[in-house]
DNA sequence: TTGCTATTGCAACACGGTTGCATTAAAATA
DNA sequence: TATTTTAATGCAACCGTGTTGCAATAGCAA
């Protein structure tokens, strides 16, 4: 069941993903509202933007959720198969704009399929590390 | 930092994976071996058997660790671009013998990536489901 | 303005996993 | 074989992310 009235939790959390062009954690999240929403609704209105397609979630490496906003998500199916990429150097997590895709795979029948590519981002692959120096 | 005693926890931990021949999930392991070893010890044993390449591990769709041998991972380096595939309907989890590649993506760096594919395995496939009929 | 009920906050809990520390037991050495 | 060293273990307590139950609050339709 998703969202029914407009409430300030709603709004804030909205306000954030506009805010932000990528992935949000939900612990990020409840560290930068918890002054102003409870966790516990951060969760329950994450849950509910997801079910209403506006938002789609997955895991990190680490087991965390992420959020961030759907684009050309249908209520009715996500279509997720695009990855996300971890940057391991800013932590900066985002949706890649390209699709991957999975072989079919013998006497298998595949319903969906999460990948999570780990590396440098465009920010930070041009840097030079304190090790390289 | 691997193993450097042959254990009874070892020896134990071993013995599971050669009865399976998929993953197993770490809290399987706990469940099965609680009376004979220790959770924290399960814990420490499974890193320092991955430490080892002995075993790999990547998390399910709920952020849980499983575990499976490896078969072709180098000491050094972990050549786990294979996907795992998890049935949805048996709950088995296995690695896939397949190559997935990942694009190149402009101005970033990937240094590792993992893929999860859910679906109905080999002996899920063929059966109807109670909805079905 | 009233009434219905979805939403919220709070406290307590669930659960996978970790930490610190005293004890035990591999295995190297004498 | 007996001794010594120290890796490995068990236990209790803890940590962090996320959930549940319930009473209070606040959208919003009438």
């Amino acid at each position: 069941m998703g969202i029914t009235r407009r409430t300030k939790s709603v709004d804030l959390l909205l306000a954030e993903f506009d805010k932000e062009p990528g992935a949000i954690s939900a612990i990020t999240l409840i560290e930068r509202l918890n002054s102003e929403i409870n966790k516990t609704t951060i969760y329950r209105v994450l849950d509910k933007l997801e079910d209403d397609a506006i938002l789609h979630s997955f895991l990190d490496s680490n087991g965390n959720r992420w959020y961030a906003k759907c684009k050309g998500c249908s209520k009715h199916r996500h279509y997720d198969v695009h990855p996300h990429f971890e940057c391991l150097v800013c932590g900066k997590m985002d949706c890649l704009p390209v699709e991957v895709s999975i072989p079919n795979i013998k006497n298998r029948e595949i319903e969906s399929s999460q990948i999570l590519i780990q590396g440098k981002c465009e920010d930070c692959v041009g840097l030079q590390s304190n090790s390289e120096l």
